[in-house]
DNA sequence: CCTCTTAGCTAATTAAAATTAGCCTTATTA
DNA sequence: TAATAAGGCTAATTTTAATTAGCTAAGAGG
């Protein structure tokens, strides 16, 4: 039973590394500890355990979104915490974001995965869009919005302000995706970002 | 003899939209215009086609980085025409930087390919990483830096500066490079930051 | 305790792709 | 002008990976 959802499990970490072409059934197996023709009794076809996969994805994703997480909605939630944020709360949320996004497990083998198959099928594309940057942009565009109406924050075009802020964060997290040791200069030059962001806007 | 280059042409472009596991010789020959087995006088294997297009990447990248472009590092040439640059001027370089990344046909080929494969290779993660962080970092951060040296902007951390500049910039190719539609919003996007940018950090 | 299902295995089988063999034409050149 | 090399082809061959067949043990439930 649980050798259902560990096929998953070590396939995505396997398409995550390789991508779909250059893994092999045998290896899949091999992860889970069992051999290849006994994957057939789970899933009908290698093809199969993807689909299950980004069927799990897309499960996860509406789950997420309609709860508070990273690139959820709840504005008015957020709004009262980050209502007279002092600088070394921004910090801290930039740094918890990235943090998250870089060591979550099941969030880093997704991404990798999308990053390896977006070019191949047009729903993987629009997936990564949304959850890497519709998503992210539009929460923190709203975010900034209320800080701006609070008088926090410079009038400046909310959405603009928005891709300033997390624009840094993506790229140096696509930096430790593919060299993991250079996590501390990220999260240096991270905090920096934040510290002048917060400078150069605040009201 | 011309043949043999074809091959290249043809397979990164294969390369960059499958990925080196799901790309077949039979494909790239058809591609070329010739049968499978044909390859085989050119090149001794599908790995082989392969280094060859990673060697023509690093020659092409030695020879243009000891020249001025994009990753280049002429600080002291590119300096003379940023003094005194106006925010039009700004913005027109920051698009023709974006539209040549997003457009030259050999950039977005070979970005895609590093994009795909980057996980499976520590010397394509650090190719990569050189590309499109360090050198632009570094070549923007030299350039800001000028510009605050002379009085046009503000004192503030230019490698951070450099960052937040040119992140947004890297956010929107990627979502351009899976959704290529996007184009004309990324552009709209693109120049608002710029403006708000250069607007922020002048002097 | 019998029987049926589940989930594993080994040993095929199939399918697909890479690669090799070996032939043919053309073009160069000694 | 004969020899040779380059580069193409078709027809194997090899390799590799996916999938299927069919056996078996374990355990659930009547």
């Amino acid at each position: 039973m649980d050798t259902k959802k560990k096929i998953l499990e070590v396939a995505l970490t396997l398409f995550s590394e390789k991508g779909y072409g250059n893994v092999y059934v045998g290896q899949i197996a091999e992860g889970v500890g069992i051999k290849a023709p006994s994957l057939y009794k789970h899933y009908k076809s290698k093809q199969a355990i993807f689909d299950a996969i980004l069927e799990e994805m897309r499960n996860r994703y509406d789950k997420e979104a309609a709860h508070l997480n990273i690139t959820g909605n709840d504005f008015f939630v957020d709004s009262k915490v980050y209502n007279n944020i002092s600088e070394d709360e921004l910090v801290k949320m930039g740094i918890g974001l990235f943090s998250f996004f870089l060591h979550d497990e099941y969030e880093c083998k997704f991404r990798k995965m999308l990053t390896i198959e977006q070019f191949s099928d047009k729903e993987l594309a629009e997936l990564f869009s949304r959850q890497y940057f519709n998503e992210p942009i539009k929460y923190q565009t709203g975010l900034l919005q209320l800080l701006i109406m609070q008088g926090n924050m410079k009038n400046e075009d909310a959405n603009v302000m928005a891709l300033q802020f997390f624009a840094p964060i993506y790229l140096l997290m696509t930096v430790c995706d593919r060299e993991p040791q250079r996590e501390a200069e990220a999260l240096q030059m991270l905090e920096k970002h934040i510290r002048q962001f917060s400078r150069m806007y605040k009201e």
